[in-house]
RNA sequence: GUCGCUAUAGCUCAGUUGGAUAGAGCGACCGCCUCCUAAGCGGUAGGUCGGAGGUUCAAAUCCUCUUAGCGACGCCA
């Protein structure tokens, strides 16, 4: 279904030629000054020049030519040259109706071209529990894999997991020293390994930080652990099997861990499933005389004649041989293009990897490990600060663990309720979840990804305002009527969306009718942010609409079924747009 | 040092890619529940858009310079 903007633009460029103008001059956009029209067009003043006449002379003809087009309820030309228009309530009560009839996408075509796109995000560490810092990734991979999705797009989320290099072999180190004992360690051992663990997800977490500080103190565990790093990776047996038993262990807490945040992977790989695919890539690099000895190591060089800056070459392998980040990176490149041939990968990563990434992709492209046409995409987040504007920390200056962060809103949430109503405490602790995460989400996705924002407990967990919670708020209070309108009526067979009544009615609809070209752009620019924009736009103009008309009271019936009809689409609009950015509604809050 | 990002109301942030009088929320102050959920709605106060030049009929937005903060800059990830 063609955008309320395009179809307007339409006819404004038809005005402009059919007056002997340029068609490029009869864009059409959104109003900047609501209290004198809801769309204009400013290009009579950017004509003027070519044409060599007053801005006005220009507009008042185009004016003319749409006056009395039924599309319009008003059209006028003002000094200097702007061209204001308003729509037709009846016309844009049609244009509603049509998305009504299309109620799983509100007249938002899927993307004429799909596309199969991946999407790295997530990235936490094997062993290591999930902390604040993998919120960022988590929530804004998620989201902006959603709207690709609903544009119509393969989306393939993959977790992209740190399960390589020597955080293994300290682990397996401080293992051994605790218990010795394991079949694990046994060199005369040839038998079957058992299938459960020999430690648990609390243990694992309290081992790694354990072994990483007596390997910063002692030289010989730390040398242990290199050598046990050196076995893992050349295949001995027990390693092995205890790398395994690490990464179900680990990988089965962090599902649950991104479950609880409404976060999903389709792909659950990790650095090390790059590994058997660096001795190939690495040899080829060579052969085609793109990498090369430089003070030691293997590089490639990727600077480009346009820079402005000395960029560093691409390392593939440190001086001893060893791989890198880069080349586990480029080597993941490679069974990402051999196994599903994606159009385009974004990676959602910390923003300060920007150069390095740059590095990578030009390397890639290089290289020849991508298509020419193949898309990489940087989408670099900023830092979560706490109220400070620094680091996000606790209260004792440590790392925070995402599910104490989760939990301690969750509960704080379940205060707010238990003490607004009364409620069972089974269904207050599932609201409070619920609304919890719309908090969280809603907090950092209104943000531009790019930018560092502040992570303000008491202002997410306050909920007025520009908060997800508002936004639900405005949802269950749209159910509640529906559910009570249904409760003592049917809807009228011939029940359709009218044209608006009042003034903040119609504001409403020409809310409603932007969905479409919004999600658009959202995808397009990668920016869940704009999708946050809508809907608080959207909850304002519905809020505004329900406290000056009474709907319940409507005497009229074919009005108040009008009514829902507007109601229902406001509602679905809003649902939509929470589901792409990855939380939802209660039924009562 | 080089390069990049950021700077908008007391605080937290938008700003439709150059348009008319720069907008929200929080906080402050004032109103609104015999009425569909007051986690709501309306209103008041609060700004030389970091600073200085320039381009343009028109600049928070584009260019140059400048100040401050943050970040990145070959064997970490």
């Amino acid at each position: 279904m063609e955008k309320i903007l395009d179809l307007i633009g339409s006819k404004v460029v038809k005005a402009f030629q059919a007056n002997g103008y340029d068609e490029k001059y009869g864009k059409a956009t959104l109003s900047n000054r609501p209290d004198l029209c809801e769309y204009q067009c400013n290009g009579a003043m950017a004509a003027a020049k070519e044409y060599k006449c007053a801005p006005f002379m220009i507009s008042d003809k185009v004016a003319d030519s749409l006056k009395g087009n039924p599309m319009f309820e008003s059209v006028d030309s003002v000094k200097p040259g702007f061209l204001n228009l308003k729509l037709s309530a009846e016309y844009l009560a049609q244009y509603l109706r049509r998305m009504a009839e299309d109620p799983t996408r509100l007249g938002c075509d899927k993307c004429e071209n799909p596309k199969t796109i991946m999407i790295d995000y997530g990235g936490p560490n094997v062993a290591k529990p999930l902390h604040v810092g993998h919120l960022r990734s988590a929530i804004i991979g998620e989201s902006v894999k959603r709207i690709g999705t609903f544009m119509g797009h393969t989306m393939i989320g993959d977790v992209h997991l740190g399960d390589w290099g020597l955080q293994m072999g300290l682990i397996i180190t401080e293992l051994k020293e605790r218990k010795p004992d394991l079949v694990y360690f046994d060199e005369t051992y040839s038998g079957e390994y058992p299938q459960e663990a020999p430690f648990t997800i609390g243990e694992l977490e309290e081992i790694y930080p354990a072994a990483s500080a007596k390997s910063k103190e002692d030289d010989a565990y730390k040398e242990a652990a290199m050598q046990a790093t050196f076995e893992l990776q050349h295949g001995k047996g027990g390693y092995q099997a205890l790398l395994k038993h690490i990464l179900d262990v680990s990988v089965s807490d962090l599902k649950r861990n991104y479950e609880n945040l409404g976060v999903s992977f389709e792909l659950w790989k990790g650095e090390s499933d790059a590994q058997p695919y660096i001795p190939d890539m690495v040899e080829k690099m060579k052969k085609d005389g793109y990498a090369y000895i430089s003070e030691g190591a293997l590089v490639v060089d990727v600077k480009e004649d346009t820079d402005t800056k000395e960029i560093p070459p691409c390392m593939i392998l440190k001086s001893d041989g060893a791989s890198l980040y880069n080349t586990t990176d480029l080597a993941t490149i490679v069974w990402r293009m051999k196994d599903y041939q994606p159009d385009e990968i974004i990676y959602v990563v910390d923003k300060r990897q920007e150069l390095y990434f740059t590095q990578v992709f030009r390397c890639a492209r290089k290289t020849g490990l991508v298509k020419p046409e193949t898309e990489l995409k940087f989408l670099g987040f900023g830092t979560m600060n706490g109220k400070d504007g620094k680091p996000f920390k606790t209260r004792e200056g440590g790392v925070m663990r995402l599910e104490y962060l989760v939990s301690s809103i969750n509960e704080e949430m379940y205060q707010k309720i238990a003490d607004n109503h009364t409620v069972e405490e089974e269904e207050g602790r599932k609201t409070a979840k619920v609304v919890a995460l719309s908090a969280i989400k809603y907090g950092d996705l209104s943000n531009q990804a790019s930018k560092d924002y502040i992570f303000d407990v008491e202002r997410f967990t306050s909920f007025e305002g520009n908060t997800g919670p508002y936004i639900l708020y405005t949802i269950v209070r749209i159910k509640s009527i529906l559910k009570k309108y249904r409760a003592q009526k049917e809807l009228p067979q011939n029940a359709k969306i009218l044209a608006a009544h009042s003034h903040s009615e119609k504001a409403l609809m020409l809310e409603l009718c932007k969905f479409n070209g919004m999600m658009e752009a959202a995808f397009q620019e990668t920016a869940p942010h704009k999708v946050c924009a809508y809907i608080y736009d959207l909850a304002n103009a519905f809020n505004h609409f329900y406290h000056e008309t009474k709907i319940m009271a409507e005497q009229d019936e074919m009005v108040q079924a009008g009514y829902i009809c507007l109601l229902d689409l406001t509602r679905q609009a809003l649902e939509l747009c929470i589901e792409t950015l990855g939380f939802e509604a209660p039924e009562r809050m």
